[in-house]
DNA sequence: CGCGCCCTTGACCAGACTCAATATTAGTGG
DNA sequence: CCACTAATATTGAGTCTGGTCAAGGGCGCG
């Protein structure tokens, strides 16, 4: 289950509504009715433009949604986690790449199961004002934070409780976290909206000035969490 | 109802069920309960971290969403249109500030309302999938285009039924479109994560390509709309 | 007509990208 | 366990896009 306790670790998207995920698709639809899938990393659920003809729930593991240009440019639009609703469409077909991160677990979904129970219609509206309000703040990322702020507030993001505007402060005499990336200096530049070198070096610009230790190329500690939240670009 | 034509003539986020929205609000709650109100130009309907009490529809006009960073930094995060749901939050404060960009209508709702019918929460639910896709296209666009590709692409979301996948192409002999721009330079460069300067030479730009002509400095003639889609980085 | 606001243009600068070389890590098989 | 390979990450040098700062222009409104 390593797979589950780095998702764990991650911390994204704080705050969805996890727990009851069982219950509600017990409730409303025999779980025989709900079929299951494992995924291997960097396995392909769905690519941009097939018809949209199902959705997922991820019950563990995380997933990334991408977008492509003609040319090759890519951007990683949604990091989803345990929990989290993905593919729902407003059109027929859909506007971006559904690819494992790490092994993973998804639900698989018909539509028309949501729309006949009001108790789901609210989960998936909870779901989907939550992902909103992370789109928000990416926009911010993306439109107008420097490469370091970009890098920091990601690093950031896998600090469960911290960084928040009601940030409780270390919990005792050190303010460290060991945090896992699941992704590859490439798919964060990707998501980040940089290139693979940025990242890298501002990575290194962070080791160099004392606020992360590398352990792993995807373990970092970060050895001063309160110094990483002052240079988000938030505080 | 200049402000009427203006927005009609944007067209941002297509495709919305916009004719159903007195339909479905007349349905589920008695039209006396909703509450209305206008707005001028440039007026504040609700500021980043006030208490989200409240949720709202733009019935006519532009709205724009923004955050801002400590230091003054701004990222319009969505520009709302006609049918448009916003002010809708996962948490208890607002996560941006709302701001009208051209006269308005808004209807001001209760978030009770929605919890409690089915109807409802499904046109809720198409909503926010719909901002979804919007929000995919712009994280594409704020963090893998170039300037004059954003600011090609802010020009074509202004044309309805043309750039997307199933294009028509031009109608007749000519291809040309005409636009109201209803926002500042200011509010177009936080929007497309540029500066002001930014968007003044790449428009500028494409008057010396002859792609646009500037009638007035909020009303630009597309002189080949086939030919601006093209630097979109999307063909 | 004149004032103020917004927009445009130019010159210069800086941060991020590109291209290239090197280093490190992970994976494989002897 | 180690050697070898392939994939990934880091670092450096040079370039370029877009930002900054400053000056000038145009338009609307009183």
């Amino acid at each position: 289950m390593a797979y589950m306790e780095r998702t764990a670790a991650t911390g994204l998207n704080e705050g969805h509504p996890v727990s009851d995920v069982d219950r509600i698709w017990a409730e409303h639809i025999g779980s025989t009715k709900v079929k299951r899938q494992h995924l291997r990393p960097h396995q392909v659920v769905f690519y941009e433009s097939d018809p949209a003809e199902r959705m997922y729930e991820l019950v563990s593991g995380t997933i990334m949604l991408y977008k492509l240009l003609p040319d090759g440019r890519r951007q990683v639009v949604e990091i989803i986690s345990q929990g989290d609703l993905f593919g729902l469409q407003y059109g027929k077909y859909y506007d971006c790449t559904a690819e494992s991160l790490t092994d993973a677990e998804i639900r698989i979904l018909d539509r028309r199961d949501i729309d006949t129970s009001l108790g789901l219609q609210q989960h998936v509206g909870r779901c989907l004002i939550a992902k909103m309000e992370s789109m928000h703040e990416h926009a911010m990322l993306l439109g107008r934070k420097s490469a370091m702020e970009r890098v920091a507030s990601f690093l950031m993001r896998m600090v469960p409780n911290r960084g928040m505007q009601d940030c409780p402060g270390p919990e005792g005499d050190s303010d460290e976290k060991m945090i896992e990336l699941t992704m590859t200096r490439q798919e964060i530049a990707d998501y980040l909206g940089l290139t693979i070198e940025t990242v890298s070096r501002a990575i290194s610009e962070l080791k160099r000035r004392g606020l992360v230790k590398i352990e792993k190329q995807d373990r970092i500690l970060i050895t001063r969490v309160c110094g990483m939240c002052q240079i988000t670009g938030m505080h």
